[in-house]
Parts: C-alpha cells; structure tokens; sequence
DNA sequence: TGAATGACAGATATTGACTTCTGTCATTTC
DNA sequence: GAAATGACAGAAGTCAATATCTGTCATTCA
C-alpha cells in the first residue's frame, strides 16, 4: 500500500486540478496520473474511460452549484420570497463562476456539454427544489397552481437565459437585470400571487 | 454592361446559393465571384469585406422569418390568442428550418453569431411586434399590464427556449411540447389575461 | 470615365508526416 | 493475490511546410 491509498476521491480531486491548469482539450489521462504520482492504468482501474472521469467531475461540479440552493429551497419565509431568493442565488452562483474565472466556468460548460445524463439530472434535483418552494406556496394558499411540478418546471425554463450557461455572454448586458425583473414579475403573477388577491369565489 | 449588371441583390443570391452548397466554413468570396462570372475584386465594389457580406445574407435570412410574423402581430383576432399564433409560428417556423434541412439551418445560426448587430436588431423588430400585441390587448382589456414593452420583452426572453437557436438541440425532445404549453400557460396568467377576469375593484 | 480585372502582400487554412493519447492486458510488485 | 505497472495498437492531436484566401489598387476594358 501506497503513502495514501488510491481513490475516486483522490483522482477526482486531481483530475479537477489538471483541468483547472490545462483546460479540457489539453488534459489528458496521463497528466492526472502524473499529479498523483502514478501510471494511468492505475486510473483506469478507478473510472472505466476517460469520459466517465470528465462525467464524474462534471457531477461534482454541479453539485457545488445544486447543494447551497437545497438549503434555500427549504428555508423558512413565504414560498414567493423564498422563489426569488432561490433564483436570485442561483442567477448569481452562476454570474460569480462565470465572472471570477471565465476560463475554469467555460471548461466546466464544455465537461457539461458531453455529459447529459448529468446535465438532466442536475436539472432534475433543481426543478424538484422549485417545486417543493411552489408546491409549500399552493398549499398556504400563496400561490394558485394546479400542477406544482408543471409550474416549477416552466419557471425554470422561462428564466433559463439568465442561469444556463448557452446564455452566458448575455449576462454582461447591461440590462439584464431589468430582464429578470421582467420575466420574474410576469412568473409571479403567473404563479397566482397576486399582492392582496381578491377571494376567488365569494359571491356578495 | 453586361447580361444583368451586378448588382447587391446578385451578389446575395449567389451567396446564398454558395453558403448552401459548401457551408459557411468553406465558402469563399472567390467562389461567390465565380458563380457570378465576375472576379472577386468586383465584389469588393459592393460589399466592402467578406463580414458585410456575411451580415447581409443573415439579414435576409432574419427577414424572411420576421416578415410573416408582422401579418400575424398585427392581423385580427384577441390579444391572448393572437399572442398565441405568433409565438406559434415563430416556434414552428425556428422548428421547420432546423428539422427539415440542419445544415443549412446550422449555417445561417453560424452566420448569425458573428452578426451581433443584425441579429440585435432582428431581436428588436419581433419584441416591437409582441409589442403591438401587448399593448392592443391592454387597451381592449384582454390583458391587465403596466408596461406592455417590458412585458412583451419578457414574454420574448422569457420563451427563449422555443425558439433561440442556442436552444435548437432540445427542440428534439419529446417534452418539449409540454414544457412550451406550460411557460405558456403561466405567461398568460402572467399578463393578467384571467378566464373572465374578477372586476378588480368592486366593492360589495 | 466608370466598372471590372487580376497581380500582389499579408493573413488564414490545409495537409500529411510525426507525436501523443486512450484503453488493454500480460507481467511485476509488495 | 490484489493493486500497480508499462508496453502496445489504434485513434486522435500537433505542427510546419504549403496552398488558398482576403482585401487593395494600378491597370485595362468598353
């Protein structure tokens, strides 16, 4: 047995490393072989192929992003509020990444192109947190929604040009914050929250 | 003078044309000179670099998709469903271009996103057209909106999905026809275009 | 004399020989 | 004997020589 033995965990961490330096056209299985001071076969004995390493790192990566969001999805405060505080950060995790290290974020977008089945799951774990928030908000009656799920999920697509990636060069524009405003507004008044609505059916 | 004398109009045909036979990465000046019988200084005389050349094909393309639009923004009808037929057709007509010949639909988005500025304009014309949309409905009271331009620019950011070629591989999805109704739905709430619509204020 | 040409310089793209990489597996190590 | 190695074949990527393209402009053409 080696100084420490080797693991996913520890491959990962490496692989994370050598695409952070190199970028994901010029990493190569033998560089994270390298970094962790071992032959590259040994790495195939831990990740079946290449791409299922790039996969692995990818669904870590996401999982940086989806986790924080969990913890708002199930925070307290009114379902409208804990809506815009959930996009809010969402938009603004994936601004950060973009902005502080446009490099990394876009290395990260490409590892997430090849990686579908973990895009959809990603997308999966965050529409089922927008739908705990719309389904906790019908049922307090802050929302008017037939279908908590439907809802959530086309939330979540009307306001994919502010946190999906494909849009990521809009994000400089300076008036994207006035088109979220926009788009949220409309969404919320979708969602049946109506500021004071009027009692649905009592008839005079 | 020649047979027909060279003119713009000539040279964008024969563009078309070339871009459609090899593609926007192959396709040269020399070879849209050529299919015009004319050397390729000539058309230097009309175009003053292969980018203006570029950006007015993708200026013809936009048009032939905004154009038909315009009929439908501004034909009879109510507001909530002639929204509807507009966004419609535009979804179908992104949809039938891309389905029934992806290369050529892929050559004209190639063009496309080095015409920042058409393509900015072409953005601007449609939000004008849902615009106009928004606006009549507000005027009859077909929808409730402060601000029928923002709304109606929302509505456009905000069905992005459907019809932004950035998008264009999701159009596949067997859900994407659920995900549009429900983004829909939740838009026409959005504008306040209510199922018999409660007086707002109507005291008892 | 105004439109068209084609030779040209610098920039960009292509090609094919060469290098490196991925994934496997018989052999070695501890 | 489980884990690691490294040589290997075929696939993929690199790079510099070579070819083509873009944009200009002095000259030709009608």
């Amino acid at each position: 047995m080696n100084e420490a033995a080797l693991t996913p965990e520890r491959i990962l961490e490496a692989a994370e490393e050598v695409l952070r330096r190199f970028g994901p056209a010029k990493a190569t299985v033998v560089d994270v072989a390298r970094a962790l001071g071992v032959s590259h076969g040994s790495v195939y004995r831990h990740f079946p192929s290449k791409a299922a390493l790039r996969d692995a790192v990818t669904e870590r990566w996401l999982g940086r992003v989806s986790a924080p969001l969990a913890a708002v999805a199930a925070g307290p405060g009114p379902a409208p509020e804990r809506l815009r505080r959930w996009l809010d950060r969402l938009v603004a995790t994936k601004r950060a990444l973009q902005h502080d290290d446009p490099e990394l974020f876009a290395t990260y977008v490409a590892l997430a192109i090849d990686a579908r089945e973990v895009v959809r799951a990603h997308v999966e774990a965050l529409t089922a947190q927008l739908t705990t928030i719309v389904a906790e908000g019908a049922a307090r009656g802050e929302f008017r929604v037939d279908d908590p799920a439907a809802a959530a999920r086309a939330v979540f697509d009307a306001t994919g040009r502010f946190h999906n990636p494909a849009h990521a060069a809009e994000w400089a524009d300076p008036g994207i914050g006035a088109a979220f405003e926009g788009v949220f507004a409309l969404l919320l008044r979708g969602l049946g929250a109506g500021p004071a609505a009027p009692p649905p059916a009592a008839p005079c």
